[in-house]
RNA sequence: GCGCCCAUCGUCCAGCCCGGUCCAGGACGUCAGCCUUUCAAGCUGAAAACACGGGUUCGAAUCCCGUUGGGCGUACCA
């Protein structure tokens, strides 16, 4: 491999909301350029306009920014290689096309959508494998002309050599060779003008100087076609890697339907751009000291490309969510909190009907994160920091904070352990006398006085907490009792316990 | 069907290229215990894998072949 620094890419089409495969190719290929000094580019792949979507290509520039992943080159950005859309890129395709018709590696195909569908029955009904028998390989110079001159609708096709076979180096998994015989003549360009991606990701990767082509592991039976372009322009091949699919949990390629896989969707969920890059860092590729958690600039000091794996790795949630937490957890306050409140922010923006049940969501709708939601926030976060593993489950553990008065509850959830609803009626009475009489509200002083009142009255303090507990927060689960206490402040907490106290008879 | 890729705990990764130090190591998850005002977090421990069959070799998770399994491709989609 020669020393000049890499010049890589990603291709992603605008087809929807941007890919969490997209970012996991996206991820190793600036990994690759960072390590060599090179150039990342990012090209928008829009040829096929069935399915190009208006929307999806902000979508993937807003993406990528969130995790992180700068590219040197791309439509948003600009660069020397531009422009960075194939839809403003046909008249190099034209041109391109011509080329190769004129050196005999392309030819024009007239053959009707109708024709090559019986075409593909018969093959199927002789359990032939499917592909272009040539037809329009063997026109005449004069027929094709004629053609051409009537105005009949075409495409073009490259013309692969039946004879031999190609051979091309992958960096992960040696040679890959086949037989000429079973690649098929490619549709170069369509009959609407605008290229396939086999012609534009050639021609494009050559224009811009693209040196090293990473990509999924879906590409690599198109790899041949691509060489044998490669060869039929006379330009250099880029080195080749393939990386593996990332898997539903059935193996199956991931896939919508059995997983979330749009970025977007990671990130409205509270999952945190580090946490998100540094798990897909994980899936097939191994850190030499065996970390697990690590940054991107972590990631490339130790990267080798030879360290990847060739095997596609399942993408688990669960682990996902736990390095989350583990990133949450290394925020500083301050950060957290900070990130929650843009979380928040965000999601409001465009709320769910789910949302108008989420104190934290409601009281953002109502008056916005003004200073005194964002104090409460950061008020808070210390308490439940260790309790999140994502942004968005900010709000179930720190709704008691948010609520005006509690949700209803079940009265059992009131009763101490081992004990009758009155018996804990008349020691919450007791807490609620004991709490009154506390000469200043804070944590500390507010648990000693609770655990001198068990004391007193014979009680074990877990048992009594518990009731304390849920009269306070409204649930059994909730951050630490006293702390929690401390920031609801004096009025709340013996207006939780008054309202309590009649439910248990 | 055909072509290509892949194959270590349920999952992610280490080991494989340069056979012995591997009765296979780490992590998630699971289970148990500790800590403890709940839940977490933290700590300790446990169960859990070299797909199968041949071969090469004194010796194979590691090399070779085959089988099986899985994946991807087989479009005027990328």
């Amino acid at each position: 491999m020669s020393a000049r620094p890499p010049v890589v890419r990603i291709a992603p089409s605008p087809t929807g909301d941007p890919h969490v495969g997209t970012a996991y190719i996206a991820l190793f290929n600036l990994c690759v350029a960072r390590k060599g000094g090179g150039r990342f580019i990012l090209r928008i792949e829009d040829t096929d306009r069935t399915r190009y979507d208006a929307s999806s290509e902000a979508k993937i520039f807003e993406a990528l920014r969130w995790l992180g992943l700068r590219y040197d080159e791309g439509p948003d950005v600009g660069g020397p290689n531009g422009p960075y859309r194939q839809s403003e890129r046909t008249p190099l395709y034209r041109e391109m096309t011509e080329t190769l018709l004129a050196k005999g590696a392309a030819y024009r195909c007239f053959c009707t959508e109708e024709r090559l569908e019986e075409l593909r029955a018969t093959q199927r009904a002789m359990k032939l494998p499917p592909g272009y028998d040539g037809f329009c390989r063997h026109l005449t110079p004069d027929e094709v002309r004629a053609k051409v001159a009537a105005g009949v609708p075409h495409v073009v096709r490259m013309s692969v050599p039946k004879e031999g076979s190609t051979t091309f180096h992958d960096d992960l998994r040696g040679d890959v060779t086949f037989e000429n015989k079973t690649i098929d003549d490619q549709v170069l360009l369509k009959s609407d003008g605008f290229p396939t991606y086999h012609l534009a990701n050639v021609v494009d990767d050559h224009a811009m100087g693209v040196t090293w082509v990473i990509r999924a592991e879906e590409w690599i039976t198109s790899t041949p076609k691509h060489v044998l372009l490669y060869r039929a322009f006379g330009w250099e091949a880029p080195r080749w890697t393939h990386m593996p699919l990332l898997r539903n949990a059935d193996r199956s390629k991931i896939s919508k339907r059995k997983n979330p896989t749009s970025l977007i969707w990671y990130r409205d969920q509270g999952f945190l751009p580090e946490g998100l890059l540094n798990f897909l860092g994980l899936m097939g590729y191994g850190h030499p000291e065996g970390k697990e958690k690590f940054t991107f600039d972590e990631l490339v000091a130790t990267f080798d490309i030879g360290r990847l794996s060739t095997t596609g790795p399942v993408f688990d949630l669960e682990k996902l969510k736990w390095l989350n937490g583990e990133w949450i957890r290394s925020l500083t306050d301050d950060d957290l909190a900070a990130r929650v409140v843009a979380h928040v922010e965000r999601r409001a923006q465009a709320p769910t009907p789910e949302d108008a049940a989420n104190p934290v969501m409601r009281r953002v709708l109502a008056t916005g994160a003004d200073d005194a939601f964002r104090a409460l926030v950061r008020r808070t976060t210390p308490l439940v920091r260790e309790r999140i593993r994502t942004l968005e489950e900010y709000a179930s553990i720190a709704a008691c904070f948010f609520h005006d008065t509690l949700p209803t509850y079940p009265a059992e959830d009131l009763v101490a352990k081992k004990r009758t609803p009155a018996e804990t009626r008349d020691a919450l009475a007791r807490v609620r006398a004991a709490l009154d009489a506390a000469p200043s509200w804070r944590a500390a002083e507010l648990e000693a006085a609770l655990r001198a009142l068990a004391e007193a009255t014979g009680w074990k303090p877990g048992d009594l907490f518990t009731p304390v507990r849920t009269a306070v927060t409204g649930a059994k689960v909730s951050p630490p009792l006293f702390e929690t206490m401390e920031i609801l402040g004096r009025a709340t907490t013996l207006a939780r316990l008054d309202a309590a106290l009649p439910r248990l008879g």
